[in-house]
RNA sequence: GGGCGCAUAGCUCAGCUGGUUAGAGCACUGCCCUUACAAGGCAUAGGUCGGGGGUUCGAGUCCCUCUGCGCCCA
């Protein structure tokens, strides 16, 4: 027997705890477990982004408790994280954070020192460097924080297996990103084509539909002159809030059934200012309440230009560059004087100028009727991103999700289906994102800390790329990095020389490889290259938990992925947490600056009292952020010590059979049912019932059980006795197993007391094989009623009870029989009368307190 | 505009397939320094279950509708 602390605290045991969990192995993953054996969860790996948000904490602490539970029923846990770091999040934070941006067109430099670590002043000019000096900065900073994250934890107790750490720009990661891609591209499901692309002009680079989001912005209605040509020789007016686009319309467009433009449909008007002569067409998707009921479709203003532009087969008429301007060169559809001098006054400018030159340019002209009328309307921005986005013709990759074919859409809409969802509502989400998918995957992207594409072109006798033709590396010299790697047959001096290659300029999504993370984790490319075993053991995955936010985007290229390779899910489970809301029941986020952190928490509170918090939530459920949670969750872990250190003085049982006494059958058998309810709760990945049912247990037991029985166990009688340190015993080590999945620090700690191995290596309790007819309600009603009477004479709860008459239905008297002796010791009374009357007497209960000798 | 979710004690929430006088914790109030526990324990009090209508022997629970809030998508 290990020792018990004279004074037992809950300081400093989650280093000690994190440690020897360590130390110990506790949560490594056994590779030799059969596929039935194991318990696989797919974490999603975290953005490592500097500061961790409670709402991480919040969704860890739940899945971390139920793969406890897993591992503690039996099961082989294969539980890995990682971290989300190659993208552009990083990539602003190494900017910011070392004062250098990134230029491809510079050399690199072996020796290079960034200007700042940390502290860039605030007018300093970022200084250029090349792609590998600035992919280390980021791989550098991530390191830092990283090592942050890793911490923070472990501190929170979660039972990872470290040694499965990865990242999403290690080589493992790339490896794996780079083949499912080619395997993609061999299978025809990913493509490239030149297409307009939504493009953000500050970051240069396409986004995707994904990662779009619409902002209400004030903009107005500029009421604008096309002039007629020919027979119809009037003006038709179009209501635009993008004038500066009038040099790229293309057409204007009514709805078919709109009799007002029923005439001009098939005739053709010329625009205001550049004088280009454009048709007037129909479309359906024209509304014909908006404005005058006649737009102009410029190539390319929104979204909805883009498909007009398709669908009526309409040109192309671009000014827009990636950087957001005017184009200077003025181009090559505009024929008159006029038009190339109305050019003049936007060329170069941005999309704000450009407005503002052209409405000046208007007023002049007499060409707009009015002022500008202002509204607030929904304008697309990428969701990291400040300004507006645009719409460029580019050259991008592609991966098919159904955005562009039915038959794909059903095959991801049965995907959704086959998927069970806790709470199950949350699969309404999926549906509605696949429904909604208007393009495929755009996987492209113009930066530089990511996977890059692992494509190289040869290069025609004019130095132009055959992007038709793409060479494909072997699998076995992934990863790769084309921009410094060269294409078997070619050697280093043919790069950029007609007849010779280049390598694919971009790197993919983050989400390219982060869809990937049961592969990641699972070895897959081991599987696939060197017949591993590991990825046949774990996949496709029992769980996969996450926040409601990334359903969309993470969970959903997910399953595009598994159901691409493997034909199947990724996992069988998701369970989708909820938001946290501050005590004013907003959502909790850095822009609104309500956000905690999760550190300060963990030293006021500890550990598992913030995890108390995290897992008094219902699944699913937005919860509100409640430091009185966290209070209550330590007052409970300090009950737990307290207890634990007190049924652990009384005398060890000997062993051998005792008779089991009825009181403590009683409570076992209550117990049981305990056991049963969390069982049944963790089952079902409720990890907030599983705890209530034991701490409701517990609290209980504290309360009346272990006072009905402590004097028994002390110095009663010694069959009785040991009847009651038996139960004590078998009850406390139940509730220490049942209370290791939440409160994992804890419960380790009144464990070792008289355990050697860590409780949760230890198995989950099964029921205690006893049954009983006995309820100790009525004994709890008992005890009540004798402490009200004790705290409204303003006595002691040591006071005596001179005489106790019970009176009540003959059913309910008897049982209190059995734990006549029980209370007798737990009050003190001197003279206990029970006195049964008829089945529906009213139960009375008579206190007669001894005289206060004070 | 469409979808999903929520509305129960002052606060945060339970209440599963409709069934005895609607539960818990916190806060409040009161009592107690009881040899496990005073940064604690015990106990009291507190609710027309958002409004209206319907189904039913019976509705917090099922249906309709309205109102308010949150999130997602247009």
């Amino acid at each position: 027997m290990n020792s018990i602390p004279e004074k037992p605290t809950l300081d400093g045991i989650e280093a000690r705890w994190a440690e020897r969990w360590e130390a110990d192995g506790v949560y490594r993953f056994d590779r030799g477990a059969d596929r039935d054996q194991v318990f696989s969860v797919d974490t999603p790996p975290p953005t490592v982004s500097g500061s961790i948000h409670m709402g991480t904490i919040f969704g860890y602490t739940q899945f971390d408790s139920v793969a406890r539970y897993q591992r503690m029923a039996g099961k082989q846990v294969f539980f890995p994280i990682g971290w989300d770091d190659n993208g552009l999040a990083t990539e602003r934070r190494t900017q910011n954070y070392f004062g250098v941006r990134c230029d491809p067109t510079k050399q690199y430099e072996p020796d290079f020192e960034p200007p700042f670590r940390g502290d860039v002043p605030a007018k300093h000019h970022e200084v250029p460097v090349s792609r590998p000096n600035f992919v280390a900065l980021c791989e550098e900073l991530t390191a830092i924080d990283e090592a942050v994250f890793e911490e923070i934890f472990r501190r929170l107790g979660m039972s990872f297996d470290w040694t499965l750490l990865y990242t999403t720009i290690d080589a493992g990661s790339r490896r794996t990103s780079q083949l499912a891609f080619l395997r993609n591209l061999a299978r025809g499901e990913a493509y490239s084509a030149d297409a307009p692309t939504v493009w953000d002009v500050d970051d240069r680079t396409a986004v995707a539909q994904a990662e779009i989001e619409d902002r209400e912005r004030p903009g107005a209605y500029h009421l604008l002159a096309f002039h007629g040509t020919g027979d119809n020789a009037g003006d038709v007016m179009i209501d635009t809030t993008r004038p500066e686009l009038i040099v790229s319309c293309v057409a204007l467009v009514a709805h078919p059934d709109d009799e007002r433009y029923q005439p001009l449909f098939g005739s053709t008007v010329r625009t205001p200012l550049f004088g280009v002569e454009v048709p007037v067409v129909a479309h359906p998707l024209a509304q014909p309440d908006k404005g005058t009921g006649i737009a102009m479709v410029c190539t390319f203003g929104d979204t909805t230009d883009v498909t007009w532009w398709r669908e009526l087969d309409l040109p192309t008429r671009s000014v827009i560059g990636r950087d957001g301007r005017i184009v200077a060169t003025p181009p090559e559809w505009l024929e008159t004087p006029e038009a190339l001098a109305a050019y003049e006054a936007i060329a170069g400018k941005t999309v704000k100028q450009a407005q503002a030159a052209t409405v000046e340019a208007l007023t002049a002209s007499g060409e707009m009727h009015g002022d500008p009328r202002p509204l607030m309307h929904p304008v697309k921005f990428y969701e990291r991103g400040s300004r507006p986005l645009e719409i460029v013709t580019s050259r991008q990759w592609y991966l098919r999700n159904g955005g562009r074919d039915e038959d794909r859409r059903n095959a991801f809409l049965a995907r959704g289906k086959e998927l069970d969802w806790y709470p199950d509502h949350m699969r309404h989400r999926y549906d509605h994102w696949v429904e909604g998918l208007n393009g495929d995957w755009l996987v492209s992207r113009q930066r530089f800390f990511g996977v890059p594409i692992p494509l190289w072109y040869p290069l025609d006798d004019d130095g132009e790329p055959r992007y038709d033709s793409p060479i494909v590396p072997a699998d076995d010299t992934l990863p790769i990095d084309p921009s410094t790697d060269v294409p078997p047959g070619y050697t280093a001096d043919q790069r950029g020389r007609p007849g010779g290659f280049a390598g694919d300029p971009d790197v993919m999504d983050t989400w390219a490889t982060s869809s990937l993370t049961p592969q990641i984790a699972g070895q897959w490319v081991d599987s696939v290259l060197s017949g591993g075993s590991l990825f046949g053991n774990v996949f496709p995955m029992d769980l996969r938990p996450q926040g409601p936010e990334i359903i969309r985007t993470w969970l959903f290229s997910t399953v595009v992925r598994a159901h691409y390779e493997h034909g199947s899910l990724p996992w069988t489970s998701t369970a989708i947490n909820g938001w946290i809301l501050d005590p004013d029941r907003k959502k909790m986020s850095k822009s609104k600056g309500n956000v905690v952190t999760p550190m300060g928490l963990f030293e006021q509170y500890g550990t598992d009292a913030v995890r108390y918090w995290a897992l008094a939530a219902r699944p699913g459920v937005d919860t509100a952020f409640s430091e009185d949670q966290m209070k209550v969750g330590r007052r409970l872990a300090t009950k737990l010590l307290n207890a634990s250190k007190f049924v652990l003085s009384t005398p060890d049982p000997s062993g051998g059979d005792v008779e089991i006494d009825p009181v403590d059958a009683a409570m076992l058998a209550r117990l049981g049912q305990t056991v049963a309810e969390a069982t049944t709760a963790f089952e079902g990945f409720d990890y907030a019932r599983a705890l209530e049912h034991t701490e409701s247990f517990f609290w209980w037991f504290c309360d009346d059980y272990v006072e009905l029985v402590k004097q028994r166990a002390y110095a009663g009688e010694a069959g009785a006795a040991e009847s009651a340190r038996h139960a004590l015993r078998t009850a406390l080590g139940t509730v220490q197993r049942m209370f290791a999945p939440a409160l994992p620090f804890v419960t380790d700690e009144v464990w070792s007391w008289w355990h050697d191995a860590s409780v949760h290596a230890e198995a989950w309790p099964a029921a205690p094989a006893v049954t009983s007819e006995l309820s100790l309600d009525a004994a709890s009603e008992v005890l009540a009623r004798v402490r009200r009477a004790k705290t409204e004479a303003k006595r002691s709860q040591r006071a005596g009870v001179a005489r106790l008459v019970v009176t009540g239905p003959a059913g309910w008297i008897a049982q209190l029989e059995p734990c006549r002796r029980d209370l007798v010791d737990a009050l003190t009374i001197a003279d206990f009368e029970l006195s049964a009357g008829a089945e529906d007497a009213a139960v009375g209960i008579a206190v007669e307190l001894v005289p206060d000798e004070a």
